[in-house]
DNA sequence: CAGTGTGAAGATGTTCACAGCG
DNA sequence: CGCTGTGAACATCTTCACACTG
């Protein structure tokens, strides 16, 4: 195992060697070897075997990686051995489809707040959580000691909710406004920018 | 103007380049220099200047960049003067939510068709759209020569439902399917992937 | 003379190639 | 003998630094 600083795009492809894993425990596969894996994901075989190399010597040689151990190596790298639960704020479009999604593991992830200004809203229940004023965001926040939260308002309001979560004591933030948001430093942040994701999508389809 | 291959970063950066020069116009700002312009976006302001030199010499030395010509340039680099129609598969959660999304500029970007496999979904119509069978998608995907189709059906059905896309005649598809999809490779992929986003930020979480 | 455009230097990430271990 | 782990080579992206121009 190296000290190395480890790249982000390293980071970045842990979830997907999990999601690849599970897929083969599922299946009742024991043993993966880097070649096969990287086939499955398209990359180098040699990016896998670097990229698991930071965080210790899962490989037995002449075999490859334990399916079972690597997946849950990779869960406690990531720390998706604990539980995090999570406030929306925003209950639109885009809020009240995160609420009732399931593609989330819901033993790692769960919505426990939901917040929106619109007073309509406002104490009504939608799978299982109850919808309360924005106004009282900081208090509640920092009282359900909540470490992230979740922006699906509109571009405007972002920044504003986002520092409230701030105050409130969140230390990650996932962003789905298309908009840059000014957060202090050690708090982190995740970007679904649909709209950039859509504007670079066509760039490529010109021919 | 450079003849170099143009990063893929540099088209990352493109949408959010974008997005400040609307900011700025809508404030009647007329000019704006890589240095004001970096330190919006937290970024180097010689990264700014590489990336739209990429497409053209676009500045005034001395002055700075016009922001409505800049603006322009960039919507047609990025194909954003034509308007793209898309084909929406799975009218769930998410995919309800898309059909209902503001977020993106509706003249440059517009679901036309929604299909899902859900009998009691298919005939209804959602903000105008008419939910169609999904047993339907290929031909009438490219009988109105749809070239953009978005994936937001569950992750055992995304590989199926992209295969179909290309079936009919897509070039671009926006997945939110938490899969990794195999399509060919003429056919431009862009992801959406929440739970990956999380995975990730929980990882920078711990202390 | 302020601010662009750009070679050259530096930083970061990927792939090769192979020693070494099970 | 097969496959991992990893230095070294390579590729890509970012930043520096400055010539040059409106």
């Amino acid at each position: 195992m190296k000290e190395r600083r480890i790249p982000k795009e390293t980071i970045d492809r842990l979830p997907l060697y999990l999601r690849c894993l599970n897929k083969l425990i599922d299946r009742g596969e024991e043993n993966i070897s880097s070649e096969n894996f990287s086939s499955r994901l398209n990359l180098n075989s040699a990016q896998v075997r670097k990229d698991l190399s930071y965080f210790g010597d899962f490989g037995t040689r002449g075999v490859g990686y334990k399916t079972e151990k690597l997946a849950s190596e990779i869960r406690d790298i990531l720390n998706l051995d604990k539980s995090w639960s999570m406030a929306l704020v925003g209950v639109g479009n885009i809020g009240s489809a995160l609420l009732t999604y399931r593609g989330f593991d819901q033993r790692v992830f769960e919505v426990e707040m939901a917040f929106d200004r619109n007073p309509d809203l406002i104490g009504e229940e939608l799978n299982g959580v109850e919808i309360e004023d924005v106004n009282n965001l900081v208090d509640r926040v920092s009282e359900k000691n909540i470490r992230i939260g979740i922006v699906a308002v509109p571009a405007q309001a972002a920044q504003e909710i986002s520092e409230k979560l701030v105050e409130g004591g969140v230390t990650g933030i996932l962003n789905f406004a298309p908009t840059l948001l000014d957060i202090p430093d050690d708090v982190q942040l995740a970007q679904v920018d649909i709209t950039k994701e859509l504007e670079q999508l066509v760039y490529y389809l010109q021919k």
